[in-house]
DNA sequence: GCTAAATCTCTTAGAGACTAAGATATATAT
DNA sequence: ATATATATCTTAGTCTCTAAGAGATTTAGC
């Protein structure tokens, strides 16, 4: 075997191994929501906010692909829920900022620990060096598919004629 | 600072980074559904139909943890759309396959041709054996998630009054 | 072989979450 | 001042989900 299709074929378990415990990763938020009795779209939102902190209604529909309608129930069960808190912005009282209510939050954290426990485990057996190469990749993954994801709605807004035609690369391997 | 505390910091930038991704992968797969004009559980079964072949409804109801009911009209609205197809078993007459249509199915994976370019560029940075490495780590990480997962679904089957009080709402199913 | 229980999918009714359109309130520009 | 833009919320209607159970078929016990 050729250096070349070994490494195509590298590339196809690869693509593989990802898209199957990226999927499963899925399957675990679907649980975590079903267990903490909120919806999919609730938990999600609640994720951005670990992520990305305070931020405002309109930045959350932008982010999740949600009309600010869907975002504006979704606030409403998250805050009756107790996880979230509205706070208007005093400067410009259009906008309302969602901050999470970590005494109550911490709640829905604690349901990933069988999720970080599994993981600790997983990387028990790398070396410091191999953790940073994991972690390398981890952050140059993700900027990865935020490029296909801008891409991809770039697609969306293009008319259907002017498409570049997607044709998948010929698989080597 | 010491080596544990070096390594605890590298883990804990691990997490976080891998949470970012995944999370966006979750992003990816939505705008995929949306420009596909399915709905993502529909999407979702693609996407199980794609990595464990020809499977039946209930299987489907069982990975994605959709009720028989829903899958019902899952495969109801892929049929319609031409993407897969009913296939009774002819040993168990009980049984229903479901079996994707390629011809159609590919136009659905077109649509992550975006993330395949993206994640390829990334990988060009790589060794060969650095991407060993990473094909190690994703099938751990796969085993590790749905351990993950398995623990988490556990803790459902738990009665309340013996697991740490993580139910915010009655559950809906 | 016959009957009861189990298995697998589908049907139905009702609940929940989403979109589209537009209302409301506030901010900015001319 | 007035018009336009921005940010969130409201409403009506649609879609997908669950719960419960029906229908069809297979398996197990006698």
């Amino acid at each position: 075997m050729s250096r070349t299709k070994a490494r195509a074929a590298l590339l196809g378990e690869l693509e593989e191994a990802m898209r199957r415990s990226s999927a499963q990763g899925v399957l675990y938020g679907q649980t975590v929501a079903n267990v903490a009795g909120i919806a999919n779209s609730d938990l999600e939102c609640m994720d951005i906010l670990y992520l990305e902190g305070r931020v405002t209604a309109g930045r959350l529909a932008e982010v999740t692909g949600l009309t600010t309608g869907a975002i504006t129930g979704v606030v409403d069960r998250l805050e009756k829920a107790g996880l979230v808190r509205r706070e208007r912005d005093e400067a410009d009282r259009r906008k309302v900022y969602i901050a999470v209510v970590p005494e109550t939050a911490m709640k829905i954290g604690q349901l990933y620990v069988p999720m970080q426990q599994a993981m600790e485990k997983v990387f028990d057996a790398y070396s410091d060096e191999e953790l940073r190469l994991l972690l390398r990749f981890a952050n140059e993954g993700y900027k990865g598919v935020v490029a296909a994801t801008t891409a991809l709605k770039g697609l969306l807004d293009t008319p259907p004629e002017k498409r570049p035609d997607l044709k998948l690369k010929k698989r080597r391997g």
